[in-house]
DNA sequence: GCGAGTGTTCGATGAAAACCATACAGTCAC
DNA sequence: GTGACTGTATGGTTTTCATCGAACACTCGC
């Protein structure tokens, strides 16, 4: 087998050019799941693992909610080792649904 | 008693200022919703009554669905006689959430 | 007043989604 | 290998929401 050997599925990412507006919107009407980007968003790329985020929730959701992400576009993941480290597809994403994200961020 | 005189208690309405971001994301991550509000940005103001657009609902769930989008800030309403006319609050939504119509209004 | 037309409210139902606890599958350090 | 750690998958519960049918309220023309 070549280097970078990995026997853990690799996730499922969608391309935010994939993704129909109404599943963006869907993705992003969930107020854990906004914490879950909004902290992404003030952190480094690749910097944070699933499980330093801070949220109401058990892991179980945790990760259930991280797959919403993926699947809007949102969110991109690599593995790291035993854990699983994310980064917010911002350009991609902006390109796709210009103002939406920067909706989110900036709050009420 | 004054004239314009209506028995109907007038529909509340909430200003888009005075929306969370969740709840506009919410109202609008719904196809039905969608629908309503692209067919009225594509109608003159207070052109359009609630009984006028073509959604695949009954009538209560049509009600409903306009409430929706009145809390949301994205719709205001009017009495006149029996029928009860509509008018999409572009400006106001989008000053409040900039671009978030335009990119619902877009389609996909 | 009466009847037709329009929209809201109520109660109930069904589907979708969030959530948890548990069990499982990798990865790493030892 | 064993054990600690991280995240996913599964099964089941609870909650939320869209929907409908029926009843109600209001307006208007006759």
């Amino acid at each position: 087998m070549a280097t970078g050997t990995s026997h853990r599925a690799a996730p499922e990412h969608t391309h935010p050019d994939d993704v129909p507006v109404l599943t963006a919107l869907a993705a992003l009407a969930d107020p854990v799941r906004v914490q879950l980007v909004r902290e992404l968003a003030a952190s480094e790329d690749w910097s944070r693992s699933c499980g330093t985020f801070d949220v109401p929730v058990g892991k179980a959701a945790k990760s259930h909610h991280f797959a919403v992400l993926r699947a809007a576009g949102l969110v991109e993941q690599r593995d790291e080792g035993p854990r699983r480290v994310n980064r917010l597809r911002r350009e991609e994403f902006d390109a796709r649904f210009p103002g939406l994200l920067e909706l989110v961020l900036r709050g009420d």
